[in-house]
RNA sequence: GUCCCAGUAGCUCAGUAGGAUAGAGCAACAGUUUCCUAAACUGUAGGUCGGAGGUUCGAAUCCUUUCUGGGACGCCA
């Protein structure tokens, strides 16, 4: 437990005290304490609501219950330096807050592990993210979906989960084979040849493009080649030369993955037989119009699913509920999908599947990236897959950067349309809000070079009596917050708090550092103080931009 | 037709498990540099939280209904 929550923990305690020494209600009886930050400064530093929520139970008017709360409170114990009544039952709590300063030799002590919690108690979470067809570049919903995901996972870590990140490879299925003819139709017209695109075929410049190697490389080689084989080889060919792709445009987008999972290996090593079987087992399967169906329709779904299909291929949904039940197999005890809006609809089937496998729904939860809307000049830039003209990952990122790629997919929350101003994360102007966090964190180097090249140097062991001004108290609880907030980040799944919180902390270090100057060889005390301040300013940045992909320049 | 998501300042978005006078950035307006990076800071102005009912001490938040925008409703993936 850090500072932060120590001293919130030790208020709690005593507000609860005070209720049971007041005699306002018995203990089980006693709602959990809310403690929170109030908007208002003039609000204090704490203010609980504890008095509303006893008006039922202590059958009395709240500004009487919190009258002999705090008449009830022991102030010494909780760092307490005043205690104010307000509104229709708010205690509010001014806290001395000296105590903070201690925040300041702590973080330089944890460094790279400041924030980390234990929210997660260690629990085994497994997050599927991006799982994008090899099919095609990256577009920008990918872009979106890989960020989001990513900094998911990077919170989730921080916050005590056991996270594994993983991508599903769809390499099986009829959108593979489309992929193959449609290499080969592009390899056929890179010969010169005619050759026509399959009806759903994949229109892409970078099909286009291994059509050109081939044909460079290979001549009409596979011209004479018998079909099946050919084909055989487009397949395996446009699925390696896209796989490697996919690996090489993410790395460079710094996502990482644990596990690949091929679709394929499903079919090889018997896990959708298993998985059909324990369906079948349950009594969760019927044959119907020559084929074979899920009843899902008990579990909340629309309509019952086929999993064999007439022609006996599976639907996707079959390889699809075994990959799911082989994670839930390998331990994992919660399931994050990161998917695209338009598999909202396929939440209930798969729910339904994981609780027909004999699993509880909840073990699944789906987090959905809504559509993203490119805006240039003021204009709305039309995406499409099948024309080939979409905006790839790869694209966005060469005009943007990637620092601003990653900072404006990490600041919205996950589930709203997103409009991705182009002009305004090219800018490199005050507009841009990526350099306003960044630049924080490139001034304070720059402050440390300076009081290095003065002599100063920083130090864990200074005089904390020295930090106070309202900027540095204001500071301090800004960097108090961070583990708080990389909490409720992880368990609300909500990395865009972090993008917030980065802002926050950029905005509270650029407040303070117009109103108080850092060195000064006339306060040698106070610069060494205020040095080691800084330095957990940065710490405690570096840090939480880490958490969404961004990087810390040290110089801008 | 059914289901899901969204609707908050001129624009883009927050809003912390129902709390106090709903916040920030940009845009607008007015200021700040003999001083560690002005990619910064300080201040002013800007709102019927889509509309209407309801739940209660108290609602942007929960419920019902309605309007608008987007998405999903395959033996596609």
């Amino acid at each position: 437990m850090n500072l932060v929550e120590q001293v919130q923990q030790n208020l709690k305690e005593e507000i609860k005290a005070a209720v049971l020494k007041a005699g306002l209600a018995s203990e089980d009886q006693l709602p959990e304490v809310i403690l929170e930050i109030p908007k208002e400064k003039a609000h204090g530093d704490y203010s609980t609501n504890m008095a509303m929520q006893l008006a039922r139970v202590a059958k009395k008017a709240p500004r009487m219950i919190a009258d002999a709360i705090v008449a009830n409170f022991d102030s010494t114990k909780a760092s307490i330096e005043k205690i104010e009544l307000a509104g229709p039952g708010f205690i509010n709590f001014y806290m001395d807050n000296s105590y903070l300063t201690e925040l300041i030799p702590s973080i330089l002590e944890e460094e790279d592990r400041y924030g980390e919690t234990n929210a997660g108690k260690g629990q085994k979470i497994q997050v599927e993210f991006v799982s994008a067809n090899p099919t095609g570049d990256l577009h920008l919903g990918h872009a979106r979906g890989a960020a989001v995901g990513d900094s998911l996972c990077n919170i989730l870590a921080k916050a005590g989960f056991d996270v594994s990140r993983e991508y599903y490879i769809n390499d099986a299925g009829n959108q593979i084979n489309n992929l193959a003819l449609s290499v080969e139709a592009r390899y056929f017209q890179a010969l010169g040849m005619e050759k026509e695109m399959p009806e759903d075929g994949y229109h892409g410049e970078d099909i286009i493009q291994i059509g050109k190697e081939l044909a460079a490389e290979y001549g009409d080689k596979f011209v004479h080649m018998p079909e099946d084989e050919r084909f055989n080889f487009f397949r395996e060919h446009g699925l390696k030369v896209e796989m490697a792709k996919l690996k090489k445009d993410l790395h460079d987008f710094r996502v990482e993955f644990d596990v690949w999972y091929s679709e394929t290996s499903l079919y090889h090593n018997g896990k959708i037989d298993t998985a059909l079987k324990t369906l079948r087992d349950n009594g969760h399967i019927y044959e119907e119009d020559g084929a074979t169906w899920l009843r899902s329709t008990p579990f909340g779904d629309d309509k019952d699913r086929v999993l064999i299909k007439q022609d006996g291929s599976y639907t996707y949904l079959t390889p699809d509920l075994a990959y799911h039940k082989d994670k839930l197999d390998r331990g994992f005890e919660k399931l994050i999908n990161v998917w695209g809006a338009d598999h909202h609809g396929y939440i209930p089937r798969m729910k339904a599947a994981i609780e027909a496998l004999g699993y509880k729904r909840d073990v699944l939860e789906v987090e959905i990236i809504q559509l993203v809307h490119l805006f240039k000049n003021g204009e709305k830039m039309k995406m499409s897959k099948r024309t080939g003209k979409a905006v790839t990952m790869r694209e966005l990122v060469e005009e943007v950067g990637l620092d601003a790629t990653r900072y404006f997919f990490a600041m919205r929350s996950a589930d709203t349309h997103m409009d991705f101003d182009l002009d305004l994360a090219v800018s490199e102007s005050n507009d841009n809000p990526v350099y306003y966090a960044q630049y924080a964190h490139a001034r304070i180097s720059s402050i440390l070079r300076q009081a290095a090249e003065q002599g100063f140097s920083v130090e864990k062991e200074v005089d904390l009596k020295q930090v106070g001004s309202e900027k540095e108290v204001d500071l301090l609880k800004k960097l108090g917050e961070f583990p708080q907030a990389v909490s409720d980040a992880a368990l609300k799944r909500t990395p865009h708090r972090i993008a917030n919180y980065v802002f926050d902390l950029a905005s509270a270090f650029h407040s303070f550092y117009n109103a108080d100057k850092v060195v000064d060889k006339e306060q040698p005390e106070r610069t060494k103080a205020r040095l080691a301040l800084v330095k957990a300013v940065k710490i405690t940045m570096k840090n939480a931009l880490s958490l969404i992909g961004v990087s810390a320049p040290e110089k801008m």
